[in-house]
DNA sequence: TTGTGAAATGTTATTTTGTAACGGTAGAAC
DNA sequence: GTTCTACCGTTACAAAATAACATTTCACAA
């Protein structure tokens, strides 16, 4: 097989978009292990690698966890909202505030090459159970 | 005593004000052991963690570090700029564009509680040495 | 002052997260 | 098929964080 490790990405993939919330790779690992016993952490770390410089997966840097991108075919960061109550995780696409993130940064010479936007909160679906239970 | 902590705490703050860039919980955890051999890393955590929520301190979440807060009186969340190359942490306070986040998370329903918002890149300083070099 | 209780601190030990480094294996070229 | 290369998988370890329990401190009453 050529790719081998394709096989592994695509199992990652897989078991993120099954997923409601967020899995840190050690839950991963315990997925993936269900199927392939032998699967260990770097291989599971390798694979997030790649899938997340290929915009496919997200890394959640505030829940040290990741999630499966959503859309699959945007270059620009996204803002990740984060709901503290049932795990889930959204993306928002916003070019424009963080080209204003980096115009801020930049008024002091700082030069952007990444942004790391996340929103913790409560979702739609919790807040309405928060307000009606 | 009366509160033993607060010490602990000056004395992290104190490390964390000295300090070019930030600090891991751990590296902070080898300079308070200078003076106090005996500091272990479970009381540094709770030094932090009252620190954080004082707001006296920021955690970098894309990094597991921590800095000090320059302003220390601003309740808003900051954007803090973070040079890959020489580690240096900047501060900036723009509440209108974490409101505008908040807009955009908001538009499925989702209620903001808490702003991440960590910018990676590089420096004036380390933008000029890049390009004279 | 001294005993008692409540609250907060300090410590040990463990869990969780992440990675270095090496050995093995699949595929390419011939 | 053989050899070479590059990539992959595994073991073993390092770093980050915390659970749980022991200890200390202070407040208050007698």
């Amino acid at each position: 097989m050529r790719h081998r490790a394709e096989k592994t990405q695509d199992a990652v993939l897989s078991v993120l978009r099954n997923q409601h919330g967020a899995l840190s790779a050690y839950d991963l690992l315990g997925e993936l292990r269900q199927s392939k016993p032998t699967i260990s952490a770097p291989t599971v770390y390798r694979a997030l690698a790649a899938l997340c410089g290929a915009g496919k997966v997200h890394r959640l840097e505030s829940l040290n966890a990741f999630v499966a991108c959503k859309d699959d075919c945007h270059d620009e960061a996204s803002i990740l909202s984060i709901c503290d109550d049932c795990g889930a995780v959204e993306e928002s696409v916003a070019p424009h505030i963080l080209a204003e993130l980096s115009k801020v940064a930049g008024r002091s010479g700082f030069a952007t090459s990444r942004h790391v936007v996340e929103i913790h909160g409560l979702c739609a679906a919790c807040c309405d159970g928060g307000t009606r239970a």
